[in-house]
DNA sequence: TTAATTATACCAACTAGTCTGTTTATTTTT
DNA sequence: AAAAATAAACAGACTAGTTGGTATAATTAA
């Protein structure tokens, strides 16, 4: 055996992905990355066979984080899961108050950032960014479902894209905040979001 | 004087505004414009003197188009100003009808897609998309002002916050509908947004 | 020692941008 | 009206630098 090379990769990857959301993928190079890193050709190469492995390695990362952090929540809120409507406002209050803390605009999603320059990126690549984001889907979708079930919904409204639209909701706040550079603006809309699902689900009890 | 160079310039910034929403800015090379426009380099930077210049008339374009269609959908709603909630909601409803009418994702906006390689592009253009987004904001707070007026609001909620998710939403919708290539998304999340302000400002009549 | 990891020099393809010269339509002069 | 002059619009070879990627040598830790 011989030494770590953990640290490095690990690197690689927290630097890369800052600089894809600064200035794309393509308008990332190599040596880029090698600078912020502080590691040589060598490394890099060694660690990933092409600019496209890194591209496809960084999104895998992206996304099972992102997954996971979907579970963590699904799982904080089971507790409520006798009280489906509560369940979902705690929900989405979760993602409210993890985005108020934010004292910077949120970086950027990969997703949106790999989905404005498509043609960079296999069809591997845009699959595993539609599997995450039907995942976000029917996680919400099983949530309504639920809510629907117990509450009435005050007005006819899609199913499907209603659970879409905390996922739109985010990636759309994500490009307004960093455009204004206003912080604050992903947790105001997603607070609208939790006031439409409170409006749309009237309280019973 | 000489020929009409407006034909040549036009086709540059049509092919190139589809090629940045393809590739990025930074991934679209001048040689792959040349070769979608059928023209030559010559050409090009007669027309542009950089490939700056060009990102910079890009988005000039753009905005000036986008702000003009705002227009447009104030103007044909103005005749309902008497009754503001019908105002907005019919305001709204215009741009459902608009994104309904896609048969294909809509191929994206220019300030999402500036927005995700920010470093390429100068505080100028930086700005001209601020003050885009924050026209918008002004255009849907007076309307929610005048709804405001006329109609209680069911629940409390941030006016400010609430006229920016009209824009929000659309970015959001555009990429979510590009990554899963499903081209009713949009409509069906700005369906959403009208579901929203109705249940917000009860009708009075 | 030896396999894992990193450094450096290098390459061919591509990049934005320049340069000189040509074409084309209009204007001026005769 | 026809020839000559003018200037805008365009063509395409060329340059200096950058790109992703490779080859190989040198280190490092187990």
């Amino acid at each position: 055996m011989a030494r770590d090379g953990k640290p490095t990769r690990d690197k690689i990857l927290a630097e890369s992905k800052t600089l894809v959301l600064e200035n794309g993928f393509a308008g990332t190079s190599v040596d880029q990355i090698l600078e912020r890193s502080q590691i040589t050709k060598g490394a890099f190469f060694y660690h990933f066979k092409s600019k496209a492995d890194l591209a496809r390695t960084l999104m895998d990362v992206f996304s099972a984080e992102d997954l996971a952090d979907l579970n963590d929540a699904l799982k904080e809120t089971a507790s409520l899961i006798g009280d489906p409507r509560q369940r979902l406002l705690q929900f989405v209050q979760r993602y409210v108050d993890m985005m108020a803390a934010l004292e910077a605009p949120y970086p950027g999603c990969l997703y949106g950032s790999y989905s404005y320059e498509p043609s960079q990126f296999s069809d591997e690549i845009k699959e595993k960014i539609s599997t995450a984001i039907l995942t976000w889907r029917k996680a919400l979708e099983e949530m309504l479902d639920e809510t629907i079930k117990t509450h009435g919904m005050k007005m006819p409204a899609d199913k499907k894209s209603l659970a879409d639209q905390f996922v739109v909701i985010l990636e759309g706040a994500f490009i307004i905040s960093k455009a204004l550079n206003d912080p604050k603006i992903t947790a105001e809309q997603l607070k609208h979001f939790k006031n439409y699902l409170e409006l749309l689900f009237e309280k019973k009890d």
